[in-house]
DNA sequence: ATAACGGTTGAACAACTATTCAACTATAGG
DNA sequence: CCTATAGTTGAATAGTTGTTCAACCGTTAT
């Protein structure tokens, strides 16, 4: 969490001169394992048609057949895109009658989203 | 930003009846073009090579090749991922003689990674 | 100059992903 | 029972994306 400026010009030649500075760097990943959950998450988010169910949704639970609605789409490509979401934890859905509603799952992921919009906006 | 639980069955037939649902879901949405950039975004972040460097040049500025070292890559592929870093503007470069120098362009990124990462870790 | 190293780039290829289409399940109503 | 609607699913297709490979540019040192 440093992110000093840097003074002087190291050299890269042969790594052994810093293998230091690599040890470092290596360090501070995650392992692998949580390496791809963590970006596995944001590909989920990564695609406009799962960001705008997530915000259709944000208000109240919707059917598959509104939410398609609202997006300008058939409802299999929307519930191919909610079944990812499914999977991945980001939605919940209940059923009545013919229809299952969705909505979503933690507010945590409201908050990334949010965040993410302030910095977008700059 | 309510999320509130729902009561009972409406129908979803024709979508007449309750246009006002899909009008309020539509409300929510950002219009395309931001919904665009927050999914581009996210894109950016949704690959665990581009999260590797991230998090390797998290401590200190690093030249692409102590990158590719640490993270036991070419330099062809990190430097192609550190061209769609640098596009989106998540990191900012200095070159110092032969050696080009990366490190983060913006705390805001940082922190969104970190709540990500919590939301991950359940 | 020329060689060596750090870095970038474009093309090519393989792997992946999103939408469409058609078939299918299940529930509700006549 | 039969039909219509809500929703899911698998296969197919088109588009996108990440890595490799080879060629290239710039700087440094001999």
């Amino acid at each position: 969490m440093t992110g000093k400026a840097h003074e002087h010009i190291p050299e890269c030649e042969a790594h052994e001169e810093h293998g230091d500075l690599i040890a470092k760097g290596r360090e501070l990943l995650p392992d692998t394992t949580r390496l791809y959950d963590l970006s596995d998450f944001f590909k989920v988010l990564g695609d406009s048609t799962r960001l705008g169910i997530l915000f259709a949704i944000d208000g109240a639970p919707m059917c598959v057949c509104d939410i398609a609605a609202t997006l300008s789409m058939t409802k299999s490509a929307v519930s191919h895109q909610l079944k990812v979401l499914r999977q991945n934890r980001l939605v919940k859905y209940r059923k009545f009658g013919k229809n299952v509603f969705y909505e979503l799952s933690d507010d945590h992921v409201r908050d990334i989203i949010e965040k993410a919009l302030e910095h977008i906006e700059e």
